[in-house]
DNA sequence: CTGTTAGCGCCTTCAT
DNA sequence: ATGAAGGCGCTAACAG
């Protein structure tokens, strides 16, 4: 029952030629109208379905792109994913899904195995930084095909990017902070080998500096992006010899964390402590004391992404286009960073 | 500088022919050992990598799976995404993601874009049930490419599905409602087209039943899954005659309304009213008075789905195996529906 | 307007 | 152990 019908039986069935029908359910100008409804008419009975997998090897063209991400359950990448989806269909676009887990070998393989199965484009945000999958990277542009990096990129020749400005994003959540009174504000970064968590510490930095706030080293703390690391960074941050009385953090999971510990000591949030994270997860915005955090608009950035990706398919190969499209980070200003009246 | 490299390339190279290639690369026992160590060398070091497409449409077997979710930004899709691509990743075969957003003139297109696609499976959670796209359905089966549910179900024969008990999860949540001290227990439900929400109101409706409670049909209503419509509900709920002093919500985000109407009103929860959701959203466990809530174990749930794919692929056409596998829900009690202490 | 031919890259009988 | 030839389904010259 299975009826694979292709466009040979029904150019039997009708005796004419393979290439007639082709061209007529094509809309080829160049052929009799009476012919080409013929054809549409008994392609329809039949169930014709046109094999992308044919049509694909002879164009080239998979009409595949592939999207890696380091973890698909995580509310930022599934929105960015959401977003590339919804702006590729219309394209008749597929989006293949592929995580790294963070781990490079694996990202590695990705990128291998979707130039293997000859997707039309890349859309990935890079794991940490390892120079060793170079040559993968090198690979895919050698291939010619669009490679594009959202939020995490990587300077490579020839590579767009979409990103947010993640030095103004820490700059305005620190002013934020700054401008509440806070006095010694911590910091809890990421991988500084990714660029986004250098330019969120830097924008930190920056804001101290510009607001006569001396920087102290010992207030950054690097650490995963969960709920125990953000537990842990407390602890010792309350061990120094002057506390801090403001903490942003790079991550909502690690903001949260803290929040945690810091109530579980009886610190009051935000009169004695404020608390800043980024990303705006959307449990941020639900706690009874929501979260201040900068929103990345991950829905927008996928969109992009995506729009990127359609202007350069299909461009000669001898041009490389590369664009880089930052996007403005918007702080979500909420409970836990505000002492005046809410 | 694309050059892609084929089996002629390197064929050419070694002065044979592309079929000794082709076999020496699938390491075929009847060639000699130092021409395919050879090939095998050359081809490295040409950089050959096998064309999928072209194999795909040799084969007939493409090493794609489309996977069809009302939305990816979700957690619990998310997750079921998640489970399917680890659980298929060694496997060799990647994700193709589609989104419905509720829509089933969406649901229809992407699965005749997916068998246009020659996608070699198909996994999916329905959207709303409406025998229009049974056509749809009934297709894919017809072109033999396994079909999965997961969540939420369609009955269909042939077809094999991964959902938890559902009327269970209904069951306990309520209970545990009932062991608190609760008499007034309304339910906020879902599109009682979809299975899962039938199933979770029968089994609200039979633990009430059973413990000798009088069901009221005026303490259930049909809502959106959203905060908002969780604040609706609270509202007319909290005008009934006898309003109720429990509420069980299909959703954990109504779930989430009706706690903060309820505390604007100045409701005491647990003391006064207890609420319990359903899907163990991240959010029910990070607030403050964290929520009572199900687990649908949706990792778990996608690596399952993925698992049956596998059993199903490749086995002979003419045999149909319909496996209904059926994951047990867990309830995650929390402060929104615990009055002794925690 | 339509038929013929060739080829996308690979595999697989059928010979040798 | 290897070469030659055909075909997966479709399109695109090149004829007529």
């Amino acid at each position: 029952m299975s009826e694979k019908i292709t466009i040979y039986d029904i150019a039997k069935r009708l005796n004419i030629t393979a290439a007639t029908v082709s061209r007529a359910l094509n809309k080829s100008p160049k052929i009799k109208k009476s012919t080409r409804e013929l054809v549409q008419e008994t392609a329809d009975l039949m169930g014709y379905k046109p094999n992308k997998l044919a049509l694909a090897l002879k164009s080239g063209r998979s009409n595949n792109i592939g999207v890696i991400v380091p973890r698909v359950d995580s509310n930022f990448f599934a929105s960015v994913i959401r977003g590339i989806e919804e702006e590729l269909y219309p394209h008749g676009y597929q989006v293949i899904i592929c995580q790294t887990h963070e781990d490079p070998k694996r990202e590695n393989e990705n990128l291998y195995a979707l130039i293997d199965a000859q997707v039309d484009g890349i859309l990935m945000s890079v794991t940490a930084v390892n120079n060793e999958n170079d040559g993968a990277f090198l690979n895919v542009l050698k291939k010619n095909v669009p490679l594009i990096f959202f939020d995490r990129s990587k300077l490579i020749d020839g590579v767009s990017s979409v990103t947010i400005n993640d030095f103004k994003g820490g700059y305005i959540v620190t002013k934020q902070l700054i401008n509440q009174g806070c006095k010694y504000i911590a910091h809890l970064s990421g991988d500084q080998s990714l660029e986004i968590f250098k330019n969120r510490f830097l924008g930190y930095r920056q804001a101290l500096v510009d607001n006569g706030i001396p920087y102290n080293e010992k207030y950054v703390i690097q650490c995963k992006s969960s709920v125990e690391a953000g537990k842990n960074a407390i602890t010792i941050l309350l061990e120094l010899e002057t506390p801090p009385d403001a903490i942003f953090s790079s991550s909502d999971f690690a903001a949260l964390g803290a929040i945690q510990e810091l109530k579980e000591r009886n610190i009051n949030i935000p009169q004695e402590f404020c608390v800043a994270g980024f990303s705006n997860e959307p449990f941020t915005k639900f706690m009874e004391l929501s979260i201040t955090s900068v929103d990345q608009s991950p829905l927008e950035m996928g969109r992009m992404s995506a729009r990127v990706f359609l202007e350069q398919v299909g461009k000669t190969d001898t041009i490389k286009i590369e664009k880089k499209v930052v996007l403005a980070p918007e702080l979500h200003i909420r409970k836990s960073s505000t002492r005046t009246a809410f």
